[in-house]
DNA sequence: ATTAAGTTTTGGACCGCTCCAATACGCGGA
DNA sequence: TCCGCGTATTGGAGCGGTCCAAAACTTAAT
């Protein structure tokens, strides 16, 4: 049977216990400042009723609230929910129970999308912190966020604030491993299928054509733009590609969601393409997939972002770089015969 | 460059406008009730000054807030995004812009885990109506939830709240058209991996047990119990079937996660099972996976969540059950020989 | 012109908490 | 015993809205 009496408030603890209500109130912000006797008698009081503080009226009436804000970019990227995991079971270790998590959720076209609405509710909130997971498309609002806000971005970059935090996997580094790999195993004919991530996809772009280059593959550079970052587009592009005179014999994806639609459509076409994904996600890893991935970090990256949600800028950097690690699956295979010698 | 002035407040628009603040107020909450002539310029003043009404100060004077709370039980399991992304879709053209969300996580072991305090936050914002998306296991703050708070549950249900109403697909059907198409292909041996879902998994396990009896496979009903509605927990369990004297030659699965790490194990071990899934993920459409599978009917789900949460009991039903369809993909086959006749 | 009956508009209390200046307390030293 | 000072406690003003009863203004009828 539901408890159909209102919550007590602060004051229902203060008059259980014969103090005042801002000795309750401080209490429960800063205890070290009341004395014990009085503490432990508010204590029993607030057990004694079920009281809870209110997390609503507190950051109204605090200049911010004790919580945490989780902008999440993509439910259907299984990258973000593994990040936002490794975050929480951080903060929840350190005590840091309160969040909020909003999503971005994709349209009918199935574009992820934000609407403004649900980012503002969110800010309304006053939250402690805004914890932003995957890269988030250029949005207005976010340039207009409370100035004092501390921004932290894990696993992606933010078009349009520049006080940010990033934390993120050395993109370059990974694609440099990327195509280490594929040129080891022979491969000179290595295309590149680009997200529509803003800053990460260039990046990761860019990694590749470096790394192209230092091979003397300058001119056998392709880089194909995906029009999302799933499993659709990769099928599409890739689709696309299998059709031209001279598709390559490897391809380096944006990540694994594209690469296992771009393994879908070299599957139908019976081709012999080797593939490298990134992210490193479950997917990648199913035995029925098996694709050579990057593995960013996700646990350095979870690392320092819970450590800077709790005000540890430790290094006092702006930008954070995690290790990324090549993990070799069946699907990048030494090139047998190629029309390319 | 931030805007560094705090936001304006219904008091500010209310001096601009020479208007007392009450009728500011009234005119976001009630605008038919002000003369169009001060509605107008109060209007204009709160455009001149940016302003927009606080959702905090809104939820903490009012009894209830302007905003729908939408509890997500799994940010890995596609279904749940896929119902998400739906009910949003309907929101969103209904002009209901405002949400708040919260999701599980997992845990260290991997398990779907609710902190009590991140709902309680979420509840003491004080939303409209509460929308869980996915079961969610029995937590006894559920039950302590405000006896005013509509609660609504799509795709899962809910223990610990009899008022809740829930939307989800008509779970003995399903498996009725599960084991009717198997047995169709020549099945007569289905065991059934169960998952950890509450009444859900039920209602499918005995979905699966009637359809095996009403075709007088009596004796052969296995139900085995995954460790959780997982991937690995599928290919886990499907192992230790596969180490069994006598496995069946089909096995229908209680998702298609499950279904998913039930393939690895039976790929890894050569064995030629038919096996079905359940909630028509892109995962089970994937063409390296092809799951045959259970379409759960989410945009069904979807239009009658929408519907209840904007105050609609259409039906005025408890309970309303999607029509769940077959989708038939190369994962179950005739069965050839088989050491049962 | 006056009154009754609506309809708009308004001031003030309040939602549950934090913050701060003011007050009360506690204790060692004169 | 009294004073002084550091620490513990308190009351009141707000945070930005909603809500309600009362005030002000309309309009229609007598």
């Amino acid at each position: 049977m539901t408890n159909m009496t209102k919550r007590p408030t602060i004051r229902d603890v203060a008059a259980e216990a014969g103090v005042s209500k801002s000795l309750v109130s401080l209490v429960y912000s800063s205890p070290k400042s009341v004395s014990e006797k009085r503490k432990e008698k508010i204590l029993k009081a607030a057990e004694k009723l079920g009281y809870a503080p209110n997390f609503l009226a507190r950051s109204l009436a605090a200049d911010s609230g004790t919580f945490i804000a989780i902008l999440v970019q993509d439910l259907h990227n299984p990258l973000i929910a593994e990040v936002a995991d490794q975050v929480r079971i951080r903060l929840e270790k350190a005590g840091r129970f309160y969040y909020i998590t909003s999503a971005m959720y994709r349209n009918e076209e199935g574009q992820p999308f934000l609407d403004k609405q649900s980012l503002k509710s969110i800010v309304d909130l006053r939250p402690e912190s805004l914890l932003v997971i995957g890269s988030i498309p250029k949005i207005e609002i976010l340039e207009s966020l409370p100035a004092n806000l501390p921004i932290i971005v894990a696993s992606g970059a933010t078009v349009g604030i520049n006080r940010a935090i990033s934390i993120r996997t050395n993109e370059e580094e990974a694609m440099e491993l990327v195509v280490g790999h594929l040129a080891e195993l022979g491969h000179t004919h290595i295309s590149h299928i680009a997200g529509v991530s803003p800053v990460v996809g260039k990046d990761r772009e860019s990694g590749y054509v470096k790394a192209m280059k230092a091979r003397g593959f300058g001119k056998n550079i392709e880089v194909l733009q995906a029009k999302s970052d799933d499993e659709n587009a990769g099928y599409e592009i890739t689709k696309e590609l299998l059709k031209s005179k001279n598709p390559p014999t490897a391809i380096a994806c944006f990540n694994d969601l594209i690469a296992v639609g771009a393994q879908s459509a070299i599957n139908e076409s019976k081709s012999d393409i080797s593939l490298v994904g990134y992210d490193n996600t479950y997917l990648s890893g199913l035995s029925q997939i098996d694709i050579t991935t990057i593995d960013p970090g996700n646990r350095e990256i979870a690392d320092i972002s819970a450590n800077l949600i709790m005000g540890e800028n430790i290094d006092n950097k702006q930008l954070y770089l995690s290790k990324p690690k090549l993990i070799i699956r069946s699907s990048s295979k030494k090139l047998k015969k190629s029309k390319y010698k």
